[in-house]
DNA sequence: GGCAATTCGTTGAACATTCAAACACTGCGT
DNA sequence: ACGCAGTGTTTGAATGTTCAACGAATTGCC
């Protein structure tokens, strides 16, 4: 298992073009954003999210999912956004550990404000430089990626506590 | 100019799936490299660019080309770097503005203790669900993304300064 | 019913990143 | 020489993110 050589030429070169390409692209619309709607993307995305969830409302748990982070950011962004107005919280009756978030009118104003400057940039900075082809093969590539990280979420192999059995068996396993 | 219609589908779903995917995997690298090798990545990355320098150093403009990140976040990072004593600075003659960073044996050792974690965990994260043709044909889409993002630093079609045009080569990490 | 493990979420401190402003030096134009 | 715009880097405050520890409600199990 200690089978650890070091990535060689077209390894490096997939991570390299991959990698920088997310940070360059990326990059470059939390900076588009930043400027032309005052927001950052973490929070636009949350935002988003939330409008299109039903009756406008999540739990923090489905939050966290969606935007792929971890709970602690979500409470701390949640509370910047409430500070704001943009979004209210409201104790989940059925399981009173739990909260929603629900998109105030003053927040789905804010993301409809911000919507513009997003497909702006995201045009800009990511989809004027793809061929329809290539836009799909990117898509896929990136779909079969995060399909292969369903379920990893951060362990993956590694001190294993005890785990019911039947969930724990899917998921990618890696070579 | 104000040609402003929201994002469809496709666009959307070439946005969600290289995005998710960059976010997923680098988050997952993030982690594994933090717990395997106690490092960020960010750190990592710049001890690997300074190894495969000419005399182990670079200006630390160089650094933030090389990383595609900012001057202050060089600043920072090599602070710390040198706190750990991984990194020694030193005055450039020619231009006393400047300052290069020189990468001591400690942080030789360091690096070369962390690159097996990486390279792990990049083949986990990334290269084990991809084809042979598949990582040529990311490598490619990120190649293209990057290329378009070549000297777009943050402006675009902005006050628009001339640049050294000698060095073409940057990348994001390689083990 | 009762206890332990688990899940949902929060907290605060540590850390990283950004931004705007500043500083220090270079080099051109005059 | 001089001044001044431009470049290379730093600073510190504001902001965002992570981590470990925690509390509260729920679930599973016997």
């Amino acid at each position: 298992m200690p089978r650890t050589s070091l990535l060689d030429a077209e390894e490096r070169r997939t991570l390299a073009a991959f990698a920088g390409a997310a940070k360059a692209v990326l990059l470059a619309v939390d900076r588009d954003l930043e400027r032309d709607a005052g927001m950052p993307r973490a929070y636009y995305e949350i935002l988003y999210f939330l409008d299109s969830a039903p009756e406008r409302s999540m739990r923090m748990s489905e939050l966290a999912d969606a935007t792929r982070s971890q709970a602690s950011r979500i409470t701390h962004a949640v509370a910047r956004l409430e500070e704001s107005g943009f979004v209210r919280r409201e104790l989940c009756a059925a399981d009173r550990r739990g909260w929603f978030t629900v998109l105030t009118d003053d927040g789905k104003g804010a993301l409809e404000r911000a919507r513009p400057a997003f497909a702006d940039s995201v045009r800009r900075r990511l989809i004027a430089h793809l061929s329809p082809a290539d836009r799909r093969e990117l898509a896929r590539l990136g779909e079969l990626l995060l399909a292969a990280h369903e379920g990893t979420e951060t362990d993956d192999e590694r001190p294993r506590r005890r785990r019911d059995p039947d969930r724990a068996s899917q998921g990618a396993l890696i070579p």
